[in-house]
DNA sequence: TTATAAACAGACCGGTTGTCCTGTTTTGTC
DNA sequence: GACAAAACAGGACAACCGGTCTGTTTATAA
């Protein structure tokens, strides 16, 4: 008789694991397309590993959103955005970014984010709940940015909550349009629409002034 | 023994009833989420009936989307904007009566054609192709309103495409974050983003040169 | 070592799903 | 009226889904 292998606990990379073919799962296929027998096989974890790690279907989509979602978002957008010269040239170089990504990928598999947000946030309160949180912390690390640069100068008047509301839409928009063609190329489109636009709410433009003094409010 | 009601055979009647609960559940709950056992019971038609008319559930779909959804794209966005005095104006018309019909409901089922694009673009193709001719169709007419409006000295020269683009991604965009949230403002907060950019590529801006000569088209 | 709980394995079950199939009724046509 | 096709009724079914349950193995602490 021979003992021939013994078992392994490892709670943390199990969890890890159900939770990546899980993130890849639902992007690729959504939610509820996506059953657990699926994601166990795909996994290589047994029925009883996954329910003591997640014990419904709806935590471990709950998690999922949570811990790779949010994480996503921040990743690809808020810290990119966060680190960039400015809040234009940010969101600018994530558009590009993304585009470039996509295109020589070869496919559109959409925006985590919405993708999920677009099949659970009517579904259930809780995911609409984690998902709205997703969205607001998005637009205000751009509205953030925004306010940064106003403090500096490089930036008009133009409304923080609005740019940045019209930011998230647009990419949001555009990455469904894209996923929908299957063509990057309307987040290109998108993009340079976005550049070309100037904002206006301070007519007299104020070109270039560098910054001089620190400044305490909006110039 | 009592012959108490008899049939009455209603082909069409019959098809259109079933369209429009799948219209609506496939809307508030999402494709997938849907049953076609729920289907015939808010609809009042037998499983024979629904297979007579619909072979399977994905042609169900497919009519949904071909035959309700594209309406509903063109009787909300493309018609207004159509009709209306300027491409800027018919966006900002409709952006606000979204925003205030939503408003008064009080709740975001989100939009038609989005909802479904996301869950079903990947799953597909023959969902994809459909839901993409109807994002196509909705970015040409507003471009196509643009030139008008630019062959009218009414718009400046923005490149018609691109902005076509940009308001297709910010409706859909904020139209996913107000169902998110539960809450139309953000179309608004998008809408007035929106209207305070300026188009530069003329950067001499022409104003409001008025119609010169007597114009063949739409006034 | 021993006790205890966590980690994991895998079978099992009730309910649901989409589809198919057989029959009956209605409608149109000659 | 005869007949064929369309329109409709409704049951049946196999596959599948998510969750539960029992049992075994591993880690931890005393």
């Amino acid at each position: 008789m021979v003992m021939r292998k013994k078992r392994t606990n490892d709670p943390e990379g199990m969890r890890r694991r159900v939770l990546d073919v899980a993130e890849d799962t639902f992007q690729a296929r959504g939610y509820h397309a996506s059953s657990l027998g699926d994601l166990m096989a795909a996994a290589g974890v047994t029925g009883g590993a996954l329910h003591h790690h997640f014990p419904t279907k709806k935590a471990l989509a709950l998690a999922v959103i949570e811990e790779r979602v949010a994480a996503a978002v921040r990743e690809t957008w808020i810290d990119p955005v966060l680190a960039a010269p400015s809040a234009r040239e940010g969101v600018r170089a994530v558009f590009e970014a993304v585009a470039e990504e996509l295109e020589q990928q070869g496919y559109v598999r959409g925006c985590p984010l919405n993708n999920l947000a677009h099949e659970l946030s009517l579904a259930d309160d809780e995911f609409r709940l984690a998902l709205a949180r997703i969205f607001a912390d998005w637009r205000q690390a751009i509205a953030d940015k925004i306010r940064a640069d106003q403090l500096d100068g490089g930036e008009g008047a133009i409304d923080p909550e609005r740019f940045a509301a019209l930011t998230v839409a647009a990419y949001s928009g555009a990455m469904s349009m894209a996923k929908a063609s299957q063509n990057a190329g309307v987040l290109r489109e998108c993009l340079k629409g976005f550049e070309n636009f100037e904002l206006s709410p301070s007519r007299g433009r104020l070109k270039r002034r560098r910054r001089v003094l620190p400044r305490p409010k909006i110039g």
